[in-house]
RNA sequence: CGGGAUGUAGCCUAGUGGCUAAGGCGCCUGGUUUGGGACCAGGAGACCGUAGGUUCGAGUCCUACUAUCCCGACCA
């Protein structure tokens, strides 16, 4: 391709709205528009480059044997309905009606059309296991688009869709695709990790998300530093110890006045006492059901941990109606006395005891508080290991009426004691004792699930096995942000002057660029070079335009050719310069050979 | 959806209530220049986000709307 024709246009100046490094780079390498909010146009380069990672996609897939369908994206509202998803998906589903006042949705995702699609042909364990995807457009009405590509509305995906006779294959197949994402992402030459990852509101009970490591990423990753274990900070568990407290030092429970202090800052300025000293109390709407979720002061909590725990659809802070409604007391003095509600208590609670909390009662708060026996009995256990994969942590359930000995309990009670506070760096790994977990920044760029059979059971899709028996189809979710990749090479590769694409997705691998183009000789030699790299199979540009040098050099650096062939007044010697984006390194080259030499140069970047 | 900010030419910005809205980048014409975003001369391009209002007079003040961005909860 010439530049002098090519459909593309570069900037100076930052555009005001523009954040993030991918963001800036490709609006000012001329990739992309904006043209509402979270929605963008694809200009020439940036579509090059989402081919190649779809080309690499689909080759890997195939490999596999993968079948590539495409599906629509606009989906009526029944199928929505047959899963159930029309009522709970929210406002990030974009639905609207056709000229019948029928309803309809733009695809977020397509488990409802890719199970319906199945079912129609499936019918029997002999065409299982059974794996299609689609390349295309899909919308969520995100609350807050940001970052360009990074979180679109409008984005590109890749999503495929295992069927498997059972829940072994299945998660056979699972694993099948885990492998073709790790040689995916391999071949795309992205710095990633797979991680553990909560399921959120896909569903379904297994899940791997992709990282590309990145500082601008959205997502925290624990890693550890000696064994292979890595998870989503939403989801990476603990290995520290939980010591239970020493039961002398327990105390009376004791109400005391509290005029005023709400927060924990500043009920800890107040007493005087660590914010660990007390419990912190926070009342959750988890799918439409109050929830009581209780953490020692000095902790955070997780929210994707308690709605995995409770296997629900959606958690939502309780409005203050409610946390009145629910503790009888002004907002800022909830405790776990007397609740009768679910409570959801975490375990580093046992860690002490004497702790303070709020007494229900505006203005109030109790001293002396102890976990054990101030709302029920219960036992401390450790974390069983196979629970690091799948779960997140103890599941201590206490039998309503477990206990009647104290006055505090209530017998209707729903107790729960779990794992509800986010891991941290430096805590010991929870999968080999030795390691310690190390932090870090990744984009999401793909995501595996297993799904069981939660579409497959709700909308019937089912086979006849071997003994003639109806079985549900066991299915798995995979997807890849196409779009999203292509911004998350950027963020991981770029440097002051520009983007520095891996080789394998690069729009253009080598740029040829004539310095003097006043100078016949030059001019020649460089068409004759262009000619060559594409006669030799390389996706060349011609910088052909009446530019200095600066000026074009500067492009090159900006839309970040991994190759840049200079052909200046070293081609009187039989010679050009061949410089490295990437290092800026730069090398002189027998024009003879410069197909051969760009080549393999190729091969490293 | 809560909190904050901003809308002036394709892009980045300036603009005390007062004349025909200013500059840089980019664009067009001519000339010079040609190894890290050149220079000279000329030119095109804006009903200052929209609608009301205050005022003799509004880009500037007020109100509403709208769009965009930033901070929090959702996700590839």
């Amino acid at each position: 391709m010439r530049a002098s024709k090519y459909f593309f246009k570069t900037y100076k100046e930052i555009p005001k709205e523009a954040q993030t490094p991918s963001h800036i780079l490709m609006h000012r390498a001329g990739m992309i528009q904006k043209l509402a909010s979270g929605i963008y146009n694809y200009l020439p380069l940036a579509l090059r480059t989402l081919k190649k990672i779809e080309k690499i996609i689909r080759e890997e897939l195939d490999k596999r044997e993968c079948q590539e369908v495409l599906m629509p994206a606009v989906q009526p509202a029944e199928l929505w309905e047959e899963s159930g998803r029309w009522k709970y998906y929210g406002h990030e589903l974009l639905r609207f009606k056709d000229r019948k006042n029928s309803d309809y949705c733009f695809g977020p995702t397509h488990e409802e059309v890719i199970t319906d699609m199945a079912r129609k042909i499936l019918t029997s364990y002999k065409q299982l296991p059974l794996n299609l995807y689609q390349i295309q457009t899909k919308f969520r009405d995100e609350i807050r688009p940001r970052f360009g590509l990074m979180r679109g509305r409008e984005f590109i995906m890749k999503d495929a869709y295992s069927f498997d006779i059972n829940e072994e294959d299945a998660k056979k197949s699972y694993k099948l695709m885990y492998e073709a994402y790790n040689a995916i992402f391999e071949r795309i030459n992205l710095k990633f990790k797979p991680v553990d990852a909560a399921t959120g509101a896909i569903g379904g009970d297994m899940s791997h998300e992709f990282q590309v490591l990145a500082e601008t990423g959205e997502d925290e990753i624990l890693s550890c530093s000696k064994c292979s274990y890595c998870a989503n900070i939403e989801k990476a568990v603990s290995g520290n110890e939980i010591k239970k407290a020493d039961a002398s030092k327990k105390k009376e429970l004791k109400e005391v006045s509290t005029p005023n202090i709400k927060t924990i800052e500043e009920l800890s300025a107040f007493f005087k006492l660590d914010p660990a000293r007390f419990i912190k109390t926070i009342i959750y709407l988890v799918d439409e059901k109050p929830v009581v979720a209780l953490l020692r002061g000095n902790e955070e909590a997780n929210e994707a941990k308690i709605q995995a725990f409770l296997g629900a659809n959606s958690i939502t802070p309780a409005n203050d109606a409610l946390i009145k409604s629910i503790t009888g007391a002004e907002v800022g003095f909830a405790g776990p006395v007397k609740l009768a509600v679910t409570i959801i208590a975490d375990k580093h609670i046992y860690e002490d005891t004497d702790y303070i909390c709020g007494a229900n009662k505006t203005d109030y708060h109790f001293t002396g508080f102890d976990p054990e026996r101030d709302f029920a009995t219960w036992t401390l256990q450790a974390a069983p290991r196979q629970d690091v994969a799948n779960g997140c942590g103890i599941s201590t359930h206490i039998a309503a009426g477990a206990s009647s000995r104290h006055p505090c309990r209530d017998a209707e009670r729903d107790v729960h004691v779990a794992d509800i506070t986010f891991a941290k760096e430096g805590d010991k790994c929870s999968k080999c004792d030795t390691g310690i977990l190390e932090k870090y920044r990744g984009i999401e760029v793909g995501q595996v699930f297993y799904l069981g059979t939660k579409y497959s059971s709700l909308m019937n899709c089912v086979f006849l096995d071997k003994d003639g028996k109806e079985q549900v189809a066991v299915m798995g979710c995979y997807g890849i942000g196409v779009s999203r990749t292509m911004a998350a090479a950027i963020e991981q590769n770029h440097d002051d002057n520009g983007i520095i694409w891996p080789a394998a997705i690069a729009p253009f691998e080598a740029a040829v660029i004539p310095v003097q183009t006043n100078n016949e000789l030059v001019v020649e030699t460089s068409e004759k070079i262009y000619k060559n790299l594409l006669a030799a199979g390389i996706d060349a540009f011609m910088d052909d335009r009446n530019e200095r040098a600066g000026f074009k050099f500067n492009d090159a650096d900006l839309i970040g050719f991994p190759v840049q062939i200079i052909c200046g007044k070293l081609v009187e010697s039989g010679k050009v310069e061949v410089k490295i984006r990437k290092t800026g390194e730069k090398k002189e080259i027998d024009i003879e050979n410069i197909a051969a030499a760009v080549k393999e140069l190729l091969l490293s970047l």
